[in-house]
DNA sequence: CCACTTGGTAAACACCGTTCACTAAACTGG
DNA sequence: CCAGTTTAGTGAACGGTGTTTACCAAGTGG
């Protein structure tokens, strides 16, 4: 039986719908309204209904966040689309603009699987390292490495070594990311993709999404009327020494 | 009549002990476990009681982040102690070490003011800019500007200037940071303290802040078995280009 | 056809934030 | 001292939450 039957039908359709309806109360009213009744009303089904689909209500807002990385993953490739193969620097200074303005157009969403304890659907092996944490950075991983492996420091800069006692944490990521790499047609090695370049990216991660992450929570200590210029200063200090400019 | 009446004694006592319970509950199980009830049930007391001393729940957490904010401010004050006055370089350091060491030590608290909406209490004026947000950088930004408007770049480096549509909200922030420092016995001006080192100074700050909200929320792509050298690392990249090595 | 599975309901439980009316104790001022 | 006022606390109530359980009906597959 390939053919799905009609309850397997229903089914999918009413968990889209109850993914739908969470999703908008989410944006529309925050966290705190995303409950289960109140998913439930606008399903059209009652609260216990929705154990037939969920674990519980984290198990759903879990499943919320999957949904919202999944989308910002879509949108960024859209962004990437009109850009060809060898834009390399092109990318990343989209992938990084799009990751700002998606979050701040998008600031629900970013703060619930920003605060979420734990984004992980399912078990976590040693094939799932990169869903450590969330998937938002995922695109810029990908496009900044591929970027790095291909071009290695067109400015012939010499990238410090990273700190001994994370060479087997980056080791792991460095497969990670080389596996993810290749698996979209890009062959890179070890010798290309080196530690101090993973490490330079991670690290360029972790500010690009500290500083959106502040800004998208109103944590900056000043009443910024355009904060635009902010980030594009972040960005070219960040970008910039690791070759990358626009 | 300066004698505080029994009644009012007893006020101040009830409240002291509203917060302490709040505090305790947030630290031991998270916000989530923060309710009005919880409270009462620890303080002796019935939920509508509480009402008497906050408007709402939500008012309480406001003054609770109050609390753990002044608790930062605090112990980052007590670990510079035992600095001197000129031991600029040292206090930066220690300053950015202990905010980490803080917000790792309590992660209820650093998340409960990172995601809360308005920590404000009572009304912003002008003389209230540097309540934007929330009190984290305080101590931070009080340091760093003493630091760097007492020696202005010691290398000699010259700072790019801000960009131009931040000035306005720069300069308002500039008469606020030199007020600040002003209070506390070191006497600066607009010149030591220039729109580009304020520019500077904000920027290392989100950069920190942001460094240490991803690591506490856990939002690294990889699992660190040991992240401090990774924020040794950032700090480094942060602070010696501006001159201030350890 | 029939046993099993699945989707949904109603009732119930323990809990939540908040409001309101009332009581009693503390305070104030003549 | 005492009447009037203020304040702190209670109990009841309201509308809401996440979750469990037993039951019923529809769907599925042998």
């Amino acid at each position: 039986m390939t053919q799905a039957t009609r309850r397997e039908r229903l089914r999918a359709e009413t968990e889209r719908d109850i993914r739908r309806q969470a999703r908008a109360l989410l944006v529309n009213h925050g966290r705190e309204a995303v409950t289960l009744r109140a998913i439930a009303r606008e399903v059209g089904i009652t609260a216990p209904a929705l154990y037939r689909y969920y674990d519980s209500r984290e198990d759903l807002l879990r499943h919320l966040c999957d949904d919202i990385c999944h989308d910002l993953e879509a949108e960024l490739y859209a962004a990437l689309a009109p850009l060809g193969e060898d834009a390399g620097h092109e990318q990343v200074y989209a992938v990084c603009r799009g990751f700002r303005r998606w979050a701040l157009a998008h600031p629900q969403e970013f703060s619930l699987v920003f605060a979420s304890p734990e984004n992980v659907i399912g078990s976590v092996g040693p094939e799932d390292l990169l869903k450590v944490g969330d998937q938002f950075g995922k695109v810029f991983l990908e496009v900044a490495s591929r970027l790095i492996a291909k071009h290695d420091h067109p400015h012939g800069e010499e990238v410090a070594e990273p700190p001994e006692v994370l060479h087997n944490d980056l080791r792991a990521f460095q497969q990670v990311m080389i596996r993810t790499v290749t698996a979209r047609g890009v062959q890179v090695d070890e010798e290309s993709l080196h530690l101090g370049a993973i490490f330079h990216i991670l690290q360029a991660w972790v500010r690009l999404y500290g500083h959106v992450a502040l800004e998208v929570f109103g944590r900056f200590p000043l009443a910024v009327s355009d904060p635009e210029p902010m980030f594009d200063a972040m960005l070219a200090s960040l970008l910039v020494p690791m070759g990358i400019e626009e």
